[in-house]
DNA sequence: TATGAATGAGTCTTCATTCAT
DNA sequence: AATGAATGAAGACTCATTCAT
């Protein structure tokens, strides 16, 4: 009558949510990033991210079947969003070594809005679950500067060879970058610091400085 | 034998060992080395490690006081050995870029031999002891940079500005291509890899491609 | 309708129902049901209850107190009905002993209808309240069966001893054979269970066969 | 050297134990078996097991991996002890019947010094793997009534037939009088018990009473 | 009546650390 | 030095029950 009584447990995979419970479980989210941000992933207690959130522990399995799930969860919404920040940043008609300095300028300051989604990728690889999922995450990254890459190597923009080494050498700024920034090693504003990152991803990868006139290395502002 | 310069560890009270005890600990730390490389800290049990090390689990505590205190041991250990292979790479007359460079070389090939060390730095920051040790491990790193950059700098080699970019950048670089490297995502021979990097580093710091002449690698121009 | 006599239980501060709602509880009580059957009353969630009866958890609370409370309710229902279809069964003007295997045989076939009710008898013994509620269901039949076996052995027609052996073996014969059918190991039409189960019973309680001429069936002579 | 430190966890699942920590194990098994029997499996806590024993709580997993496993080694330890306590009590001379007889009386006896077993068998059906296990343990005895009864059908002792029906009669006799007996329900001397099953059971197997010269049905001494 | 979110006590299990031998 | 049994403080997760709407 009410719909297959002992259905499969699809069901509660994607509870359908009311508004407030979407809000409950945003709370929820923001709360566990904060902590993993902090504490690391397997530091982070059940009881921490409730409390944080001010509620009971029980109610958090109502919204998350597991610890590791709300993990995934997580780095699924960041990667959206930064995705997201980076396409804006790019503009579509210039060219792809352009566009990725565009593009990491724009991850640089989304991580610094959002402290989190570059420390998930440094969780300790306890299980392979999060292994996978965090690859996931970074993989999409990888997959999309290595496409801006190759473009670049077809056009003569930058000299041929494995682009994963280019590719490595991209991510590895933005997170290494990021991170020190996070941890206060490097005092400066986010804007100087993402041009500067944006500079010195494109002088690598290029050999060339993206701003024309001036002949400066990293370091210069 | 025992007379190696540790400094302040010295002052521990430390448990006087016999050539077989010695011995024993060896086995320990490389075990816990191996186990943390691939499982990480938190999951890797001490009964793990001693089983690894073919001991029984309660002479762990024979030879160390705590879990951590295994663990600063190892990363206190494994600084001294890289800053050794630095120290070596580095030709005494070479200007400071050269010498970078040179380091930076023993860094990654270092990395590719030990794998631990970066390992461990990526470590999860689950409590403020293991932070301040992974911090004292990449901060002696970190001011030899520094200091090579500063001089650079006074000799004209490098751009003014903050060294502290250039830290992030070098140390960034040799942790991100390393981990690239173990993980599989960077399938190139260690020398090449060690090379690149080398110039990588190079030509963000200075401006400029360290082997003049070469049109080789990704990277260079 | 509800006027059966349910004696004391009455008394309890019943909620008055509308006729949905007591279709509502139905519901309830028969997915319960079910559920105990094939899980065991331990192992099934009220939630798995509402799940079955497709309505919502907090619902339960509206027609049980308690998990307990619907146990027993349902022993209640059971009891009744076994007892309905024994009487019916039974020839009034008959021996003793042919009531006895009359009834044997109606409790049998009542178990093969109703699954559930022996095994709720079999349940785990969690708790006090829980042991009552099902000693009352087995009391009520074993009083039956007490009497029948007195009445007779007033008649001459069984042997003089202690009753209660006799109650014990009905009542486990009766058990132990519906369990064997229900769980497989006992593949045979239920009618032929049921009389062969009266006879086992009837030749155990009064040393002969109550078929005289039929050699029919394992157990008889 | 000290062998295979990763080995397979084949060497977790039966630890050597000394004398000591076999005794230590006894403990446990022993205390598990008087609160299943009381409480049942699910009722029952680790923590009441341990507490009963008078060990700390993460003792019991020195021992056992797992709650399932203790019950799994309990069920196979009173099953060894049952069946050799049979063995001993049939004569190796005798009538299949007459052996049939001799092993009820031995289960019954066996089962009023060690309560627990028949209790086990009723524990409720919550996993699979439990229910597994608690097959196993009365497919053997089973398995042994079938043997006797079918050497029985063959010379003729016994109407032919699927044994089946005889093997759950037997079966369900010894389960419901030691049920009974251990409830209080049947207050009566172990042997007259054991010596009244037996003649239950030949009877009703065979259709005739075991004690050559009376005529006696149940009930009679 | 009906819903589904919320609560929190209780359970199994893990594991660093200690201790008797 | 060495063993392996013993300890107990947590932690993830469950579920009967309550509550606001």
């Amino acid at each position: 009558m009410t719909g297959e009584p002992f259905g499969p447990e699809q069901a509660r995979t994607e509870r359908l949510h009311t508004e407030h419970g979407l809000e409950r479980k945003q709370q929820l989210l923001r709360a566990a990033e904060q902590l993993f941000t902090h504490k690391g992933y397997g530091a982070t207690r059940i009881s921490d991210i409730c409390a944080a959130a001010g509620v009971a522990k029980g109610l958090f399995y109502w919204y998350f079947p597991t610890k590791e799930s709300l993990f995934a969860e997580l780095v699924r919404t960041m990667r959206l969003q930064l995705r997201r920040a980076q396409a804006a940043a790019m503009q579509p008609g210039a060219d792809p070594v352009a566009r990725l300095r565009q593009g990491t300028e724009a991850s640089v300051r989304f991580m610094a809005e959002h402290q989190t989604y570059f420390a998930l990728l440094h969780v300790e690889r306890t299980d392979d679950t999060l292994a996978s999922v965090m690859r996931e995450g970074s993989d999409v990254y990888a997959a999309d500067v290595r496409r801006l890459i190759v473009e670049a190597q077809q056009l003569g923009l930058v000299p041929d060879g494995d682009p994963a080494f280019c590719v490595v050498g991209v991510l590895g700024a933005v997170s290494s970058f990021g991170h020190a920034h996070r941890s206060g090693r490097l005092d400066m504003p986010i804007d100087d610091l993402a041009r500067l990152v944006g500079e010195w991803v494109t002088l690598a990868v290029a050999g060339r400085s993206p701003l024309p006139a001036t002949g400066a290395g990293a370091g210069s502002p």
